[in-house]
DNA sequence: CTGATTTGCCTAAAGGGCTTAGGCAATTAC
DNA sequence: GTAATTGCCTAAGCCCTTTAGGCAAATCAG
Protein backbone atom coordinates (compact mmCIF):
# COMPACT_ATOMS: atom_id res chain seq x y z
CA UNK A 1 0.00 0.00 0.00
CA UNK A 2 1.44 3.40 -0.84
CA UNK A 3 2.15 5.79 1.99
CA UNK A 4 0.97 9.31 2.00
CA UNK A 5 4.03 11.03 2.41
CA UNK A 6 2.72 12.28 6.52
CA UNK A 7 4.79 14.28 8.37
CA UNK A 8 4.45 16.75 11.38
CA UNK A 9 5.47 19.86 9.25
CA UNK A 10 2.52 18.50 6.06
CA UNK A 11 -0.17 18.28 8.57
CA UNK A 12 0.72 21.61 10.49
CA UNK A 13 0.45 22.89 6.74
CA UNK A 14 -2.61 20.99 5.86
CA UNK A 15 -4.31 22.05 9.11
CA UNK A 16 -3.96 25.56 8.56
CA UNK A 17 -5.35 25.44 5.08
CA UNK A 18 -8.31 23.17 6.72
CA UNK A 19 -8.92 25.88 9.50
CA UNK A 20 -9.46 28.53 6.61
CA UNK A 21 -11.80 26.73 5.02
CA UNK A 22 -13.79 25.32 8.15
CA UNK A 23 -12.55 27.36 11.06
CA UNK A 24 -10.17 26.71 13.65
CA UNK A 25 -12.61 25.00 15.60
CA UNK A 26 -13.66 22.25 13.07
CA UNK A 27 -10.18 21.35 12.77
CA UNK A 28 -9.71 18.02 14.09
CA UNK A 29 -7.34 14.55 14.29
CA UNK A 30 -10.31 13.25 12.13
CA UNK A 31 -11.35 15.69 9.59
CA UNK A 32 -7.38 15.58 8.85
CA UNK A 33 -6.88 12.00 8.55
CA UNK A 34 -9.61 11.65 5.88
CA UNK A 35 -8.15 14.92 3.71
CA UNK A 36 -5.17 12.54 3.27
CA UNK A 37 -7.28 9.89 2.89
CA UNK A 38 -5.78 7.94 5.60
CA UNK A 39 -7.03 6.24 9.00
CA UNK A 40 -7.35 8.37 12.41
CA UNK A 41 -4.77 6.70 13.86
CA UNK A 42 -1.83 6.96 11.34
CA UNK A 43 -1.70 10.75 12.34
CA UNK A 44 -0.69 9.83 15.94
CA UNK A 45 2.58 8.75 14.63
CA UNK A 46 3.29 12.91 13.34
CA UNK A 47 1.71 14.23 16.60
CA UNK A 48 1.33 13.88 19.82
CA UNK A 49 -2.56 14.46 20.55
CA UNK A 50 -5.19 16.45 19.08
CA UNK A 51 -3.87 19.67 21.17
CA UNK A 52 -0.18 18.97 20.08
CA UNK A 53 -2.23 19.53 16.59
CA UNK A 54 -3.49 22.32 17.14
CA UNK A 55 -0.34 24.03 18.67
CA UNK A 56 1.68 23.30 15.59
CA UNK A 57 -0.99 24.75 13.38
CA UNK A 58 -0.68 27.73 15.76
CA UNK A 59 3.07 28.16 15.58
CA UNK A 60 2.93 27.96 11.59
CA UNK A 61 0.43 31.09 11.75
CA UNK A 62 1.85 33.08 14.43
CA UNK A 63 5.15 32.35 12.90
CA UNK A 64 3.78 33.45 8.65
CA UNK A 65 2.08 36.50 10.45
CA UNK A 66 5.32 37.77 11.71
CA UNK A 67 6.96 37.03 8.63
CA UNK A 68 4.53 39.33 6.57
CA UNK A 69 4.47 42.25 9.60
CA UNK A 70 8.54 42.05 9.22
CA UNK A 71 8.06 42.71 5.81
CA UNK A 72 5.12 45.52 6.15
CA UNK A 73 7.08 47.40 8.61
CA UNK A 74 10.65 47.23 6.94
CA UNK A 75 11.69 50.39 5.72
CA UNK A 76 8.97 52.67 7.27
CA UNK A 77 8.47 54.58 10.68
CA UNK A 78 6.12 56.77 12.10
CA UNK A 79 2.38 57.12 10.53
CA UNK A 80 3.29 55.04 7.61
CA UNK A 81 4.77 52.07 9.58
CA UNK A 82 1.78 51.91 12.26
CA UNK A 83 -0.77 51.77 9.10
CA UNK A 84 1.31 49.04 7.43
CA UNK A 85 1.81 47.06 10.67
CA UNK A 86 -2.32 47.43 11.12
CA UNK A 87 -3.16 46.22 7.61
CA UNK A 88 -1.00 43.53 7.76
CA UNK A 89 -2.80 41.76 10.63
CA UNK A 90 -6.33 42.53 9.58
CA UNK A 91 -5.32 41.59 6.03
CA UNK A 92 -3.98 38.31 7.54
CA UNK A 93 -7.12 37.93 9.44
CA UNK A 94 -9.62 38.51 6.74
CA UNK A 95 -7.69 36.21 4.20
CA UNK A 96 -7.01 33.51 6.38
CA UNK A 97 -9.85 33.58 9.19
CA UNK A 98 -9.09 29.91 10.67
CA UNK A 99 -5.04 30.95 11.17
CA UNK A 100 -5.91 34.03 12.32
CA UNK A 101 -7.50 32.13 14.85
CA UNK A 102 -5.11 29.90 15.59
CA UNK A 103 -2.20 32.38 16.72
CA UNK A 104 -4.52 33.24 19.78
CA UNK A 105 -5.04 29.60 20.23
CA UNK A 106 -2.31 30.06 23.61
CA UNK A 107 -2.68 26.53 24.95
CA UNK A 108 0.12 26.39 22.09
CA UNK A 109 2.47 28.15 24.76
CA UNK A 110 2.65 25.47 26.77
CA UNK A 111 2.20 22.43 24.49
CA UNK A 112 5.24 23.65 22.00
CA UNK A 113 6.62 26.42 23.81
CA UNK A 114 10.01 27.63 22.09
CA UNK A 115 8.72 28.46 18.78
CA UNK A 116 5.48 29.47 19.32
CA UNK A 117 6.89 31.56 22.09
CA UNK A 118 9.87 32.74 20.00
CA UNK A 119 6.85 34.48 17.38
CA UNK A 120 5.40 35.42 19.71
CA UNK A 121 8.41 37.67 20.80
CA UNK A 122 8.79 38.86 17.30
CA UNK A 123 5.55 40.22 16.78
CA UNK A 124 6.37 42.27 20.06
CA UNK A 125 9.75 43.58 18.88
CA UNK A 126 8.45 44.80 15.62
CA UNK A 127 5.46 46.54 17.67
CA UNK A 128 8.17 48.39 20.02
CA UNK A 129 10.33 48.95 16.78
CA UNK A 130 6.97 51.06 15.31
CA UNK A 131 6.86 53.15 18.88
CA UNK A 132 10.25 54.20 18.31
CA UNK A 133 9.57 56.28 16.09
CA UNK A 134 6.74 57.88 18.94
CA UNK A 135 9.95 58.20 21.56
CA UNK A 136 7.84 57.13 24.26
CA UNK A 137 9.16 56.60 27.59
CA UNK A 138 9.05 53.45 29.78
CA UNK A 139 6.22 52.21 31.37
CA UNK A 140 4.31 54.43 28.85
CA UNK A 141 6.12 52.48 25.51
CA UNK A 142 5.18 49.06 27.34
CA UNK A 143 1.66 50.52 28.13
CA UNK A 144 1.20 51.39 24.23
CA UNK A 145 2.41 48.12 22.59
CA UNK A 146 -0.42 46.63 24.77
CA UNK A 147 -2.50 49.44 23.12
CA UNK A 148 -2.03 48.75 19.72
CA UNK A 149 -1.93 45.10 20.05
CA UNK A 150 -5.22 45.09 22.06
CA UNK A 151 -6.83 48.07 19.49
CA UNK A 152 -5.96 45.93 16.54
CA UNK A 153 -6.85 42.41 17.78
CA UNK A 154 -10.05 43.34 19.53
CA UNK A 155 -11.18 45.62 16.03
CA UNK A 156 -10.47 42.13 13.60
CA UNK A 157 -11.66 39.79 16.69
CA UNK A 158 -14.89 41.72 16.39
CA UNK A 159 -14.78 42.81 12.72
CA UNK A 160 -14.43 38.57 12.07
CA UNK A 161 -17.72 37.80 14.53
CA UNK A 162 -19.89 40.27 12.38
CA UNK A 163 -20.17 42.38 15.02
CA UNK A 164 -19.51 45.78 12.40
CA UNK A 165 -21.70 43.98 9.76
CA UNK A 166 -25.41 45.47 10.66
CA UNK A 167 -24.39 48.84 10.82
CA UNK A 168 -22.58 51.85 8.78
CA UNK A 169 -19.92 52.78 7.90
CA UNK A 170 -17.69 49.59 6.43
CA UNK A 171 -15.71 48.14 8.74
CA UNK A 172 -13.11 48.68 6.29
CA UNK A 173 -13.95 52.54 6.33
CA UNK A 174 -13.33 52.95 10.46
CA UNK A 175 -10.60 51.00 10.25
CA UNK A 176 -7.81 53.84 8.81
CA UNK A 177 -9.29 56.75 11.45
CA UNK A 178 -8.80 54.51 13.94
CA UNK A 179 -5.37 53.83 13.35
CA UNK A 180 -5.00 57.33 12.45
CA UNK A 181 -6.63 58.17 15.92
CA UNK A 182 -4.33 55.98 17.70
CA UNK A 183 -1.19 57.60 15.31
CA UNK A 184 -2.22 60.98 16.90
CA UNK A 185 -2.79 59.47 20.52
CA UNK A 186 1.10 58.19 20.40
CA UNK A 187 1.99 61.52 18.86
CA UNK A 188 0.90 63.50 22.05
CA UNK A 189 1.05 60.87 25.02
CA UNK A 190 3.01 62.06 28.13
CA UNK B 1 -38.06 8.61 41.76
CA UNK B 2 -37.28 12.66 42.63
CA UNK B 3 -37.49 15.06 39.50
CA UNK B 4 -34.22 17.27 39.39
CA UNK B 5 -36.42 20.14 39.05
CA UNK B 6 -34.68 21.24 35.81
CA UNK B 7 -35.34 23.83 33.26
CA UNK B 8 -33.80 25.98 30.63
CA UNK B 9 -33.08 28.62 32.69
CA UNK B 10 -31.81 26.89 35.47
CA UNK B 11 -29.82 25.11 32.76
CA UNK B 12 -28.21 28.43 31.62
CA UNK B 13 -27.32 29.34 34.93
CA UNK B 14 -25.52 26.48 36.00
CA UNK B 15 -24.07 26.03 33.09
CA UNK B 16 -22.68 29.75 33.57
CA UNK B 17 -20.97 28.97 36.98
CA UNK B 18 -20.05 25.95 35.26
CA UNK B 19 -18.21 28.12 32.75
CA UNK B 20 -16.63 29.99 35.07
CA UNK B 21 -15.32 27.57 36.98
CA UNK B 22 -14.23 24.89 33.93
CA UNK B 23 -13.55 27.39 31.13
CA UNK B 24 -16.71 28.40 28.51
CA UNK B 25 -15.21 25.52 26.10
CA UNK B 26 -15.40 22.89 28.55
CA UNK B 27 -19.57 23.22 29.12
CA UNK B 28 -20.82 20.82 27.86
CA UNK B 29 -24.36 18.94 27.96
CA UNK B 30 -22.42 16.18 29.71
CA UNK B 31 -21.30 17.68 32.25
CA UNK B 32 -24.19 19.63 33.10
CA UNK B 33 -26.04 16.49 33.62
CA UNK B 34 -23.71 15.08 35.89
CA UNK B 35 -23.65 18.33 37.62
CA UNK B 36 -27.57 17.56 38.22
CA UNK B 37 -27.20 14.00 38.45
CA UNK B 38 -29.37 13.38 35.92
CA UNK B 39 -28.93 11.26 32.62
CA UNK B 40 -28.01 13.08 29.88
CA UNK B 41 -30.64 12.91 27.50
CA UNK B 42 -32.63 14.56 30.04
CA UNK B 43 -31.53 17.55 29.13
CA UNK B 44 -32.71 17.55 25.96
CA UNK B 45 -36.37 18.60 26.70
CA UNK B 46 -34.88 21.81 27.87
CA UNK B 47 -32.56 22.27 26.06
CA UNK B 48 -32.67 21.98 21.94
CA UNK B 49 -28.91 20.96 22.07
CA UNK B 50 -25.64 22.12 22.66
CA UNK B 51 -25.41 24.86 20.97
CA UNK B 52 -28.95 26.12 22.26
CA UNK B 53 -27.66 25.99 25.93
CA UNK B 54 -24.66 27.97 24.93
CA UNK B 55 -26.58 30.25 23.28
CA UNK B 56 -28.72 30.75 26.36
CA UNK B 57 -25.36 31.24 28.53
CA UNK B 58 -23.87 33.48 26.60
CA UNK B 59 -27.22 35.41 27.12
CA UNK B 60 -27.90 35.06 30.63
CA UNK B 61 -24.08 36.66 30.73
CA UNK B 62 -24.26 39.22 27.93
CA UNK B 63 -27.73 40.27 29.74
CA UNK B 64 -25.78 40.27 33.44
CA UNK B 65 -22.76 42.41 32.24
CA UNK B 66 -25.66 45.08 30.33
CA UNK B 67 -27.37 45.44 33.66
CA UNK B 68 -23.66 46.09 35.66
CA UNK B 69 -22.83 48.23 33.19
CA UNK B 70 -26.12 50.47 32.94
CA UNK B 71 -25.56 50.61 36.85
CA UNK B 72 -21.81 51.85 36.55
CA UNK B 73 -22.47 54.47 34.11
CA UNK B 74 -25.66 55.91 35.79
CA UNK B 75 -24.80 59.52 36.82
CA UNK B 76 -21.21 59.87 35.51
CA UNK B 77 -20.27 61.16 32.45
CA UNK B 78 -17.15 61.88 30.60
CA UNK B 79 -13.39 60.48 31.62
CA UNK B 80 -15.43 59.21 35.00
CA UNK B 81 -17.92 57.22 32.68
CA UNK B 82 -15.73 55.84 30.72
CA UNK B 83 -13.55 54.42 33.22
CA UNK B 84 -16.47 53.40 34.84
CA UNK B 85 -17.81 51.21 31.99
CA UNK B 86 -14.34 49.99 30.88
CA UNK B 87 -13.60 48.45 34.57
CA UNK B 88 -17.29 46.91 34.63
CA UNK B 89 -15.90 44.87 31.80
CA UNK B 90 -12.47 43.64 33.33
CA UNK B 91 -13.65 43.39 36.77
CA UNK B 92 -16.56 41.24 34.96
CA UNK B 93 -14.40 39.36 33.04
CA UNK B 94 -11.83 38.54 35.64
CA UNK B 95 -14.68 37.43 38.30
CA UNK B 96 -16.59 35.30 35.45
CA UNK B 97 -13.69 34.59 32.79
CA UNK B 98 -15.94 31.83 31.43
CA UNK B 99 -19.29 33.94 31.50
CA UNK B 100 -16.92 36.64 29.53
CA UNK B 101 -16.22 34.11 27.06
CA UNK B 102 -19.43 32.77 26.30
CA UNK B 103 -20.49 37.01 25.54
CA UNK B 104 -18.68 36.56 22.39
CA UNK B 105 -20.14 33.19 21.37
CA UNK B 106 -21.90 34.91 18.56
CA UNK B 107 -23.07 31.49 17.23
CA UNK B 108 -25.73 32.97 20.01
CA UNK B 109 -27.13 35.47 17.76
CA UNK B 110 -28.31 33.38 15.31
CA UNK B 111 -29.82 30.46 17.40
CA UNK B 112 -31.82 33.01 20.14
CA UNK B 113 -31.21 35.63 18.69
CA UNK B 114 -34.04 37.96 20.03
CA UNK B 115 -32.66 38.26 23.75
CA UNK B 116 -29.00 38.23 22.93
CA UNK B 117 -29.20 40.51 20.00
CA UNK B 118 -30.92 43.01 22.61
CA UNK B 119 -28.54 42.37 25.12
CA UNK B 120 -25.80 43.43 22.67
CA UNK B 121 -28.17 46.83 21.63
CA UNK B 122 -27.95 47.71 25.28
CA UNK B 123 -24.32 47.46 25.57
CA UNK B 124 -24.25 49.97 22.37
CA UNK B 125 -26.61 52.21 23.81
CA UNK B 126 -24.59 52.07 27.01
CA UNK B 127 -20.91 53.29 24.51
CA UNK B 128 -23.02 55.33 22.68
CA UNK B 129 -24.42 57.31 25.97
CA UNK B 130 -20.85 57.87 27.25
CA UNK B 131 -19.70 59.32 24.29
CA UNK B 132 -22.03 61.80 24.24
CA UNK B 133 -20.05 63.44 26.87
CA UNK B 134 -17.18 64.10 23.99
CA UNK B 135 -19.41 65.76 21.44
CA UNK B 136 -18.13 63.42 17.97
CA UNK B 137 -20.11 63.73 14.67
CA UNK B 138 -21.16 61.11 12.46
CA UNK B 139 -18.70 58.82 11.57
CA UNK B 140 -16.71 59.87 13.96
CA UNK B 141 -18.97 58.95 17.18
CA UNK B 142 -19.11 55.18 15.59
CA UNK B 143 -15.74 55.10 14.60
CA UNK B 144 -15.10 55.69 18.57
CA UNK B 145 -17.93 53.08 19.65
CA UNK B 146 -15.88 50.51 17.54
CA UNK B 147 -12.51 51.87 18.81
CA UNK B 148 -13.29 51.64 22.21
CA UNK B 149 -15.20 48.42 22.18
CA UNK B 150 -12.26 46.80 20.16
CA UNK B 151 -9.57 48.07 23.05
CA UNK B 152 -11.47 47.14 25.85
CA UNK B 153 -12.49 43.28 24.50
CA UNK B 154 -9.04 43.59 23.45
CA UNK B 155 -7.24 44.04 26.33
CA UNK B 156 -9.66 41.95 28.46
CA UNK B 157 -8.88 38.80 25.51
CA UNK B 158 -5.27 39.27 25.68
CA UNK B 159 -5.22 39.77 29.75
CA UNK B 160 -7.02 36.86 30.08
CA UNK B 161 -4.78 34.40 27.91
CA UNK B 162 -2.26 35.87 30.11
CA UNK B 163 -0.12 37.67 27.37
CA UNK B 164 0.33 40.07 30.00
CA UNK B 165 1.52 38.73 32.92
CA UNK B 166 5.29 38.16 32.01
CA UNK B 167 6.21 41.47 31.62
CA UNK B 168 6.08 44.70 33.67
CA UNK B 169 3.85 46.37 34.20
CA UNK B 170 1.54 44.78 35.64
CA UNK B 171 -2.18 44.32 33.61
CA UNK B 172 -4.23 46.04 36.35
CA UNK B 173 -1.38 49.02 35.70
CA UNK B 174 -1.55 49.53 32.02
CA UNK B 175 -5.41 49.57 32.01
CA UNK B 176 -6.10 53.25 33.98
CA UNK B 177 -3.62 54.86 31.69
CA UNK B 178 -4.81 53.24 28.81
CA UNK B 179 -8.19 54.47 29.22
CA UNK B 180 -6.88 57.87 30.27
CA UNK B 181 -5.40 57.79 26.96
CA UNK B 182 -8.52 57.08 25.56
CA UNK B 183 -10.34 59.57 27.18
CA UNK B 184 -7.68 61.79 25.86
CA UNK B 185 -7.88 60.77 22.33
CA UNK B 186 -11.56 61.27 22.31
CA UNK B 187 -11.43 64.51 23.20
CA UNK B 188 -9.67 66.13 21.13
CA UNK B 189 -10.65 63.97 18.03
CA UNK B 190 -11.29 65.92 14.81
C1' DC C 1 21.85 -6.61 -4.08
C1' DT C 2 20.20 -9.01 0.00
C1' DG C 3 18.91 -9.27 4.68
C1' DA C 4 17.93 -6.69 8.91
C1' DT C 5 16.04 -2.70 10.97
C1' DT C 6 13.31 1.05 11.19
C1' DT C 7 9.31 3.53 10.17
C1' DG C 8 4.57 4.39 8.34
C1' DC C 9 0.15 3.25 8.01
C1' DC C 10 -3.27 -0.26 9.24
C1' DT C 11 -6.97 -2.78 12.18
C1' DA C 12 -9.08 -3.25 16.56
C1' DA C 13 -11.01 -1.54 20.55
C1' DA C 14 -12.31 1.44 24.41
C1' DG C 15 -13.92 5.86 26.22
C1' DG C 16 -16.57 10.10 25.94
C1' DG C 17 -19.79 13.62 23.96
C1' DC C 18 -24.16 14.49 21.09
C1' DT C 19 -28.63 13.32 19.82
C1' DT C 20 -33.11 10.76 18.88
C1' DA C 21 -36.81 7.46 20.05
C1' DG C 22 -39.77 5.48 23.04
C1' DG C 23 -41.36 4.27 27.93
C1' DC C 24 -42.76 4.70 32.76
C1' DA C 25 -43.59 7.43 36.75
C1' DA C 26 -44.47 11.73 39.04
C1' DT C 27 -47.11 15.77 38.76
C1' DT C 28 -50.98 18.63 37.49
C1' DA C 29 -55.69 19.43 36.07
C1' DC C 30 -60.35 18.21 36.16
C1' DG D 1 -59.68 9.99 42.05
C1' DT D 2 -58.95 9.67 37.36
C1' DA D 3 -56.99 11.59 33.09
C1' DA D 4 -53.67 14.24 30.76
C1' DT D 5 -49.25 16.04 30.85
C1' DT D 6 -44.61 16.43 31.73
C1' DG D 7 -40.00 14.90 33.41
C1' DC D 8 -36.59 11.85 33.61
C1' DC D 9 -35.15 7.19 32.21
C1' DT D 10 -33.09 3.34 29.09
C1' DA D 11 -31.45 2.11 24.71
C1' DA D 12 -28.99 2.87 20.73
C1' DG D 13 -26.37 5.17 16.89
C1' DC D 14 -22.97 8.39 15.36
C1' DC D 15 -18.60 11.02 15.62
C1' DC D 16 -14.05 12.27 17.67
C1' DT D 17 -9.94 10.85 20.51
C1' DT D 18 -6.48 7.88 21.90
C1' DT D 19 -3.77 3.48 22.76
C1' DA D 20 -2.04 -1.16 21.41
C1' DG D 21 -0.30 -4.20 18.39
C1' DG D 22 0.67 -5.86 13.45
C1' DC D 23 2.21 -5.96 8.62
C1' DA D 24 4.47 -3.90 4.80
C1' DA D 25 7.29 -0.35 2.76
C1' DA D 26 11.42 2.17 2.99
C1' DT D 27 16.07 2.49 4.51
C1' DC D 28 20.53 0.89 5.83
C1' DA D 29 24.69 -2.60 6.39
C1' DG D 30 27.39 -5.54 4.49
Amino acid sequence: MARAGLSGARLAQAGAELADEVGFEQVTVSALARHFGVQVASLYSHVRNSDDLKARIATVALTELADQAATAVAGRAGRDALHALADVYRDYARTHPGRYTATRHTAAASVLGEQYVAAGRRHSELVRAVLRGYDLDEPTETDAVRLLGSTIHGYITLELAGSFSHSEPSAGDSWPRIIDALDTLLRSWS
